[in-house]
DNA sequence: TGTACATCAGTGAACGCGCGTTCACTGATGTAC
DNA sequence: TGTACATCAGTGAACGCGCGTTCACTGATGTAC
């Protein structure tokens, strides 16, 4: 890289064809997913009531009103948000489901996996959640790797003969109970008995292997 | 009553001698109570994100620092609203516990119970959530009457060898499940199962009548 | 290959808004003599 | 029983703030000829 007089411009505009632009030139490159990202952090770093529009666009080192142009309001970047959590966590349910034998340990498995996913971004997490409140459904292509159905597809494998109402009761259990143990994991009021049980993951095994969601599931 | 040409101001200072003020003096009479129930009825009405102090104020009628007097500042508004809601929910699980036999009979009842609340009065229950949050523990009177005290007193009925950390562990279970139940029990996604199953009441039976949260706890 | 021009993706100033909180005030109430 | 006075619990105007969003603008990019 050489430097001149005029050279400083011209060899960002090279870069900037090159690789990301570091020293950002005018056009920002990719700000829709460089805004999320922002929101991403702001969120964890400050919690959700430290996420506005102007604050996500400062993070990002850009105008408050550089957004609007990919974004059609602040919700619509919170969806974005949502959305790409969604994704993040099915990946991480999918992983968790690979090495396992039954369908209990795949159970507990998809449990632990899914509360360490809330505790490590619990920010993220109430946006997913409220994203997807009074919403009928969510995107299409989330529902079929989504959380609800690896679940009930864990559950269906050990269930003998597939009863559907049953089927879905069950899997509809089953995702309360993480999702509550995901909002209340970081409760001070659990310290005690996680040093206890030995660490925290060990607690969420344990609440989960005590857990059946079947009547008739055996025990370990 | 006597109307007289003076009368209605005197009239009114009479009354708020015997009974509550209704036609309101310059002195309120229970403002800390009166904006208790306004920043309740405002929550269900609006949602937790329309709580603003001014609004509470607003709402009781009263002027933007009146709450001042009664409270240090929003949160401990915040914090009032949060005990009033756990007074109601410990006496409603109380209550619901009482004409039931067997151990998993009051589980169920204590989870139906729970769930109802909340579904009942999601905003609040939503506040009383995040005041709980962070903190080591509620205040002791709630504590001995509270909700965990209440479903670990069933599930000690039940268990026959009192092992400590399997009581507890169970205890966390059954809340985290119905907290996890009472925040989803309104998703529109659970609509279609709802209707199948004949309700939203025998939706909460089924989920908690097929969950166990001691593995050895026998099926109905 | 150059040039004119449309379009894209930023800027930064400005808008109106409701918020939490403070302040000096005042009307009502309680109390001591 | 009356009166002086302290205290309590309101008022309403004002503060500074950050917000979501809009606007006219401009620099950079892509495209047609």
């Amino acid at each position: 890289m050489i430097f001149t007089p005029l050279g400083y411009r011209f060899t960002v505009s090279i870069m900037s064809e090159t690789a990301t632009a570091e020293a950002r030139p005018y056009h920002h490159g990719d700000l829709r997913r460089a805004l999320i990202a922002a929101a991403r952090r702001l969120l964890e770093a400050e919690g959700p009531s430290a996420l506005s529009l102007r604050a996500v666009a400062r993070e990002a080192g850009v105008s408050p009103a550089a957004p609007y142009h990919h974004f059609k309001d602040k919700s619509e970047l919170l969806d974005a948000v949502a959305h790409e959590g969604w994704e993040m966590l099915n990946a991480a349910l999918a992983s968790a489901r690979v090495d396992t034998q039954s369908t209990h340990d795949k159970l507990v498995a998809l449990g632990v996996a899914y509360v360490c996913f809330a505790r490590d971004n619990p920010s993220v997490y109430r946006v997913m959640y409220n994203s997807s409140r009074d919403r009928e459904d969510l995107s299409p292509a989330l529902k079929e790797t989504g959380a609800y159905r690896q679940v009930r597809d864990a559950l269906m494998a050990g269930a003998d003969p597939v009863d559907h109402v049953g089927l879905e009761l069950a899997t509809s259990a089953a995702w309360c109970a993480a999702h509550g143990l995901a909002e209340m994991a970081s409760f001070r009021q659990f310290d005690q008995i996680k040093a206890t049980v030995g660490g925290e993951e060990a607690f969420f095994r344990g609440l989960f292997g005590h857990m059946r969601v079947f009547p008739d599931e055996p025990a370990e």
